[in-house]
DNA sequence: AGCTTTTCATGAACCGGATTCATAATCCGA
DNA sequence: TCGGATTATGAATCCGGTTCATGAAAAGCT
């Protein structure tokens, strides 16, 4: 039976080779370009072969799409982990959905893509529902933040239960990363750091939901002060240049001193 | 010179036709299933004709979502000329759109599709610009609406301009959509009537932002009155069933009792 | 080991659907 | 009515995802 472990585990290998594969296909070529027999060839197997793995191409990008989730979820996981303010914590889960989709901006252009009911209704039941197991987990961390909050007193319990609560918020965040993907659409409204802005709006909203301790005023300093903080102590990284504020004096090179 | 203009018409004519034939068939038979030949079929021209106007499927696509816009833009409308308070007149505007979604859900589906790169990268250059300067004039209509909040006092002469301003509740809004068509993501958290809550948390925002006169307690009575009062006095329309209460009582069936 | 059976990789062939283009039809001015 | 210009047509082409007959390798058996 020791043969049959080592057969599963070369092809769980294989599996994970050719999606590595795909992502950098993907990453240097675009989605558009991300073709079955390229694909075949640039893992040195057959086209037969990755049908073994994946019954359609959309089963394919699915899968690719829940690792990704999964991996990103490796930052989700630092948040319950650390001991912070609960209002801080939910701020730090959209604030790791920011750092990774920024640093792989093809990852968003990607799942955008697969959640799409054309590809979605394609994919087979199986990756369909490997795909919405991946997304349980974060589920829980939300619900831990949120009941903890309201066990301290940081939030009143009112009419809504933990992920209703919540929903906010995650639209908020989706819905930028939408924006920010939907090419053209902000340039011609003029918005620089449309993610900056995501962060002024999530203390608003949090504010307005009386989630303690209230930010005020909402102003740049603060903002910044939050963001340096989370972005050192939660994910021990540096605040990404998305998040910076809009200098008037350097508009197109990035920035280069820090916020004091 | 005259029979150049009918041509023009004619020509014009067409192309709405093909339009409202492509809308059908998407509507009966989903995105997945539109293929060329069928639709050419139903508009009794040869496929080469469809190609006389659209050079790529992705530009017909393209195309549809650019007229849906302008039609939902005729709702839009409504708003400026509606002589309401600043805020409800924003909060009309995600009503608006709301409003068309829900009914349309495949309007929804196919602008995601389009916006995705990889439909909206080959499309041509000319369709997308199009496309852009249909979402011009929404532009306007938000600016107008803070304008006019800053100079009646609604709102505090803060740090950000009009756009970046409503960037918070439009990407709610935006989020929320996507949530939606997420297939199985709101049912996996057990959520049942996210434009409720949009409007819950869209009441938060604008609190959070100081937006006069302040919602307080956010609550579903406050929300029922509101969403009843807007659709009422700016769309004149019924609260649609997705706007209602969640309703302990009926789980499957939509309920039939309006809200007192 | 030698033989049989099972499993699996292979890639040429297939097929569906978007796109093209040679041809036919139509229009228009003279 | 005629001839050149314009436009419509749909069969043919092309492209890329998917299949499947073939043979090779591994496993099982004596």
């Amino acid at each position: 039976m020791a043969t049959l472990a080592r057969r599963r585990r070369e092809f769980d290998q294989r599996e994970q080779l050719i999606l590595d594969t795909t992502q950098e296909l993907i990453q240097r070529d675009g989605l558009l370009n991300l073709q079955m027999t390229r694909l075949a060839e640039a893992c040195d197997y057959a086209v037969g072969t990755l049908y073994q793995h994946f019954a359609k191409k959309e089963d394919l990008l699915l899968a690719l799409t829940t690792r990704n989730f999964l991996s990103r979820m490796e930052l989700f996981d630092r948040v319950p982990a650390w001991p912070g303010p609960t209002r801080e914590r939910l701020l730090a889960l959209c604030l790791a959905d920011v750092l990774v989709l920024d640093q792989y901006p093809e990852m968003f252009r990607l799942a955008q893509f697969v959640f799409t009911d054309v590809v979605w209704g394609a994919a087979s039941a199986e990756r369909r529902q490997e795909a919405l197991t991946a997304c349980q987990p974060i589920g829980d961390v939300v619900d831990d933040i949120v009941n903890e909050a309201l066990a301290r007193g940081d939030l009143q319990p009112g009419a809504l239960s933990p992920m209703p609560m919540t929903l906010g918020s995650w639209a908020l965040t989706t819905g930028m990363h939408s924006l920010v993907h939907t090419e053209g659409v902000l340039d011609l409204y003029g918005i620089r750091r449309p993610y900056r802005l995501l962060f002024h709006h999530l203390n608003h909203l949090l504010n307005g939901q009386g989630w303690q301790p209230l930010m005020a005023p909402v102003d740049e300093a603060s903002i910044s002060a939050q963001l340096e903080r989370l972005c050192r102590d939660v994910f021990d990284t540096k605040v990404p240049a998305c998040l910076l504020p809009v200098d008037p004096d350097t508009e197109s090179e990035p920035s280069k001193e820090a916020i004091p």
